[in-house]
DNA sequence: GTGAAAGCGCTAACAA
DNA sequence: TTGTTAGCGCTTTCAC
């Protein structure tokens, strides 16, 4: 910026006023800063200018287990979407499979001084996060309320959608349905096993321990889960599938296996129906958890401080698979994932 | 820190030295200071650290269309990966729709001074970025060559793919191949159309025409056009798709029409196996694409000067749908997409 | 081993 | 309208 002034004759400061468009500059400087600024290709520092302008840095943190994950990415893009109406840019960080470095990626972000954080966390204790937060880093969860704090919370309406799908197979006239789930620790699934209880005490159905099983993390385990309990001496007629990637596993061992016990699965996703049979899915619009979130963070930055606000993003129960394919392709209109 | 050092009776260096676990601390001063962080609630100011260390800011770019779309958020995700493993973050900036974003995205990333670009580009000029460059900021990209500059690339074996695609529908006697894709504006496109084309001169096939569409953007584009097709007087018996959203769109539509049309496409896709329909895909390892471009970008970011590489991601034709499953499930372990 | 002073690149406040 | 000065929060000389 110095060099710029010198070569074009004036001071630092009168660069930096055509820099920013100021509005009093004589034409007659502007011309040839601006000559100087291409000629020494200079690039205001972003950087020195937040330290200067007390510190809004136009970046919020997003902090997911995995990109790859199409219920994670969905999410991102559309915060993306929202930070960039706002002037802001997104850092994303990956817990991927250690929830112990949720932490560290937080205070990561909050040493980069992002303007506010929007969190999906992995479990662990957030307390710490309270400090942060009073210091001016406002937070935004999604998907799982924090742990041991009080603050903005967008989730989906994961007992009344459990409910509901479990409903939708014990009206088929299912009697023995496998309930296949990630891990506990997950609020997530809490709330969904929550709800396929909530349907079963409802229906009058008996609870059976044996028709669980847990800590299915992808599609290859929700798969051997179905193989296991189809090869018992009762098996079950139906599958109630705690997320998508449960419930593609289930639906490909199922496939492969030729049953046609019925299935029903938390998440819709883009190719559902295209699945070649039936399947219930419990569906929402995912980009409204981004979004929402999104626009919470950012009234917070602004300067909101009223009371923290939980906001539920409701599901409905939908028929997948070719069976239930429309006249008109819909595919690309429904809410993806 | 000021508060910090008062509080701990110490100069503000020893606070800084305690804070960055400098060798030469009296072990008697750093006690006082951690107590005093805490207690204050102190958080080191990256962006300070930054202005003052020379501009390296552990942070790299990356600039994509759309994190909606499981292409980008798989290289995304692994881009994510190799950040961390380099103690980076991840901005990453969607285009969109709009391409001539492009250039202001990649500005605002210089602006905010990080230590690398990586970039799909939407396709606009980038000889602007050679300054850039030199002057410190080193670019990378992703499935796309950049115009108008050289720099380091990965890309994907677009022709060599399509071209083996498109042998496997000649070779099941398919003459009348219709062909689907996006806007010609992107490199991508044009290469794979090339691939199409040198499969045809191969096989002394007769190019028409009429059985090309192009600017299909969206599955249900691509769904209009097999529709139109279809029902013109001597129909396609086979379609080639040039990505995986095209794919999926004539594929619900060949299904919702009973067509037994065959299909082939570029990209595999998470779901490839369960289609209710055989179909080829043109597959590759998905996250390579990321993973290597990012390895490439750190190594520049190290001070690497040398010649800009090309490197290209292999292809290989699969066989997918429901008919083509394996006897053990396979869906959790296939690159996705 | 510790502290004082200078400065990273920029801009707000003030002076000219 | 333009330039000078000071300082954002930190770290790096270089004395002490």
């Amino acid at each position: 910026m110095k060099d710029v002034a010198e070569l074009a004759g004036v001071s630092i400061k009168t660069v930096s006023r055509v820099v920013n468009h100021a509005p009093n500059v004589a034409p007659d400087f502007v011309e040839p800063v601006l000559a100087a600024i291409t000629q020494l290709g200079f690039r205001p520092n972003d950087i020195a200018r937040t330290l200067r302008n007390g510190n809004t840095t136009s970046t919020i943190g997003l902090v997911i287990e995995d990109l790859a994950n199409p219920f994670y990415s969905t999410i991102a893009s559309a915060v993306a979407k929202v930070a960039r109406r706002h002037n802001s840019s997104l850092i994303t960080e990956s817990i991927e499979e250690d929830p112990s470095r949720e932490r560290e990626l937080i205070l990561g972000l909050c040493q980069r001084r992002v303007d506010g954080l929007l969190i999906v966390s992995a479990g662990s204790d957030l307390a710490f996060l309270r400090n942060e937060i009073e210091m001016g880093t406002p937070a935004v969860f999604i998907d799982r309320p924090p742990l041991g704090l009080l603050a903005d919370t967008v989730l989906i309406d994961n007992i009344g959608g459990a409910k509901a799908g479990f409903d939708r197979l014990l009206e088929a006239g299912h009697r023995r349905i496998g309930i296949l789930l990630d891990s506990p620790s997950i609020y997530t699934m809490r709330e969904r096993m929550a709800g396929v209880q909530a349907s079963m005490a409802a229906s009058g159905a008996v609870f059976d321990d044996g028709l669980v099983r847990n800590g299915i993390h992808e599609p290859a385990a929700a798969a051997q889960a179905v193989a296991d309990m189809l090869e018992t001496t009762s098996p079950p007629t139906a599958f109630f599938c705690g997320n998508n990637r449960i419930t593609l596993g289930a639906l490909a061992e199922l496939w492969r296996r030729k049953s046609d016990a019925d299935l029903a699965g938390f998440d819709d996703f883009e190719t559902s129906d295209l699945m070649p049979r039936r399947l219930f899915v419990v569906g929402y619009d995912n980009r409204q958890l981004g979004q929402k979130a999104a626009e919470l963070l950012f009234k917070r930055i602004k300067g909101d401080r009223s009371w923290p606000v939980k906001e539920t993003i409701p599901t409905r129960i939908v028929e997948r698979g070719v069976l239930s394919i429309p006249t008109q392709p819909s595919t690309g209109e429904r809410p993806r994932r």
